[in-house]
DNA sequence: TATGAATGAGGGTTCATTCAT
DNA sequence: TATGAATGAACCCTCATTCAT
């Protein structure tokens, strides 16, 4: 069998299916994003999408359902590389740089998609369920086990880790608030920030610590 | 400021109808947080507050009127004390862990105003600005002169004060988020956190650095 | 407190609620009737009771809720008089040809509703259930009482009253069936039918029994 | 009719056909039956009858006419013996009995089919001008025929033949009803009401008339 | 001929807003 | 000024039908 066999795995149809559903879902993420939720038709999506109406309930069940299955792009977005959090023998600080800027340059990727989701995470208990688990305590996890092996080998000063996990995470999350609210100085900022905020962490603002 | 001050400036009437606005803002308040802006109807909001329906129109536009209304009222909430912010002379981390209670006390006092109006912010552009400028900016002014005058005095060591300020900004904002998503840790600890950030971000991580 | 006072038990607003939920039964009987319920729109109810669509919502859940309200309105058609069930002194013939007399008026006076209600019985258990305990049964248990007592009394033959009762409703649910089927002779009979039945029920079809 | 009857004038294929066309017709009648004309996709028919919801179409012009070709079947179901209307000769009591039986058996063993289609009957002038004249009509000619011929020789009391015909017939229709309403008593006393009522109505209520 | 996904018109229902009382 | 019923635009979703494969 070539190469030719092995390929379409799917059928043509298959594919075409698989395609259309991802434009539905380019197209929700899209239309959501700018005019949020609520006031997003699904004839808007249905027309970004290129589709008819009625075709979108033949791959979602429901308008919520867009949501539901945006979440899950997120979190597709939302892998903190396994292999970063388990390379306990290279320089902390580096890690927190490289960490730092995987998760910045996630949420600039993503930036449409959250902002068309997090209105409504707040709003919805199923949503706010999944897009705690998935967004936030996947990452939470990997990173506080790094934290506390770090602690146990000497390298990180012995705190809280889960707080201290938390207080990271925050951080983040609130990045991306403040983004998706337009504030300028930290857009400008942007590329410098996982240098800047690993350096404040490590060394602390007092001057008495040398840099 | 004399007598006359004190004196009912306003009419019965006028402090019944000050009330009745109060009573239909506690209530859109409350509604809008348990079922979001666009479940709750104007209906719920009225008997919340035990007026008819079109009662609510003699004291509001519509119903985005409410939410302007709610942000105001957060903005109300989120007076940095201004004196704090201008006690250079006393110590800098001190101020730090004071500014921390300070926001986080108000976080949590604002919680239910919060929700409800949040989703709205980064759908609404008219709201993210009002949001952003009298929630977010005010506090980030005075912070940012805070610093920057630390700065100066060799009190912090030198830095980008504005890039600071936002990162403490999005932590709080962070923090917030986390505590709308249930975060169960971040509960927990709360009440500790103010002292344990400082002492991050005076002292830094790096175990190099004396406690 | 003088005649004026006690007429409007029911302020003007109550009154004019109660005409404006008649005009829409109405219209919804006529609608139904001759559209059928499932291609009635509730707009078309709406445009023949001169209200607007929303209106209906403020006196029935649903659309099909108009159906429910429609099968009381049957009910209270339906009342056999008590007191013809009671009169047992008067002869036994003229008491069935009077209580077809009545059944049969009460069928050409709620054709119409009966129309409109009939196919959704068949369709809905929830409205079958209704329409057999409103329409039916009640019926049943007078008619059955009073052939019962006859039977003791001697006056009519000893048989299942029970049976009997049946069989002589299922005639006027037939002869109904049949009008809306639009059988021409069934019409054109139908002011003769009472003597007619009440004729045969009671000397039977054989010729040996004197007329 | 020779051998040539017998072989198959349907080739293979076209015999395949027919029975899909069963097929799907059978499953019509019991969703239909189940659901209520207006509740049942298409698609649900289609599930049940086992092919694709287009293949219906290949067979069916549309839905409404999947309830055309239903009426059809119960119009076969329907073929009062022709030789029972006939029998003159023999006693009329028993051929009323004989009939009555057989009027109250294609009931039972048409009910689904009954169910299925008699909401729609009600509601389409051009079922119902089906219903009528291949269900009602065409045994109304008949029976109608019968007492005709019976008066004429003396064995049934002079009377409107036509209105005769008319009163038995709703008679059973109305027994249809009251089946499909689930009326217990009727149900119990199915099998023998044929006898039941053949002698009331020979020999009246009136205990006056000997039994 | 069978398939089943795409289509899009249609309709029940909600609810912010108005306004007569 | 308060009331609350009336309004009707707007929208999600269903499903009979079509048609490319």
């Amino acid at each position: 069998m070539g190469q030719a066999d092995k390929k379409p795995r799917l059928s043509r149809r298959e594919r075409l299916k698989r395609q259309r559903e991802e434009r539905i879902l380019d197209a929700a993420a899209t239309i959501f994003a700018h005019k949020g939720y609520h006031h997003a038709t699904v004839h808007d999506v249905a027309v970004a999408a290129d589709v008819a109406d009625g075709t979108i309930y033949n791959y979602f069940e429901s308008k919520f359902d867009l949501l539901i299955a945006l979440i899950s792009r997120i979190a597709e977005l939302e892998q903190l590389p396994a292999e970063m959090a388990q390379s306990l023998g290279s320089d902390v600080r580096d890690f927190f740089v490289a960490a730092f800027q995987d998760r910045m340059g996630r949420i600039e990727e993503g930036e449409e998609l959250l902002q068309a989701i997090l209105p409504q995470v707040f709003v919805s208990p199923e949503l706010r369920d999944r897009f705690y688990r998935q967004y936030v305590l996947r990452i939470a996890g990997l990173l506080e086990g790094y934290i506390q092996a770090q602690i146990e080998r000497g390298r990180i000063r012995p705190l809280d880790a889960r707080l201290m996990t938390r207080l990271l995470q925050s951080t983040f999350l609130g990045m991306l608030v403040m983004r998706l609210l337009g504030d300028e100085p930290l857009h400008e900022g942007w590329a410098a920030i996982p240098e800047f905020w690993a350096t404040i962490l490590f060394d602390g603002l007092d001057p008495g610590n040398e840099g």
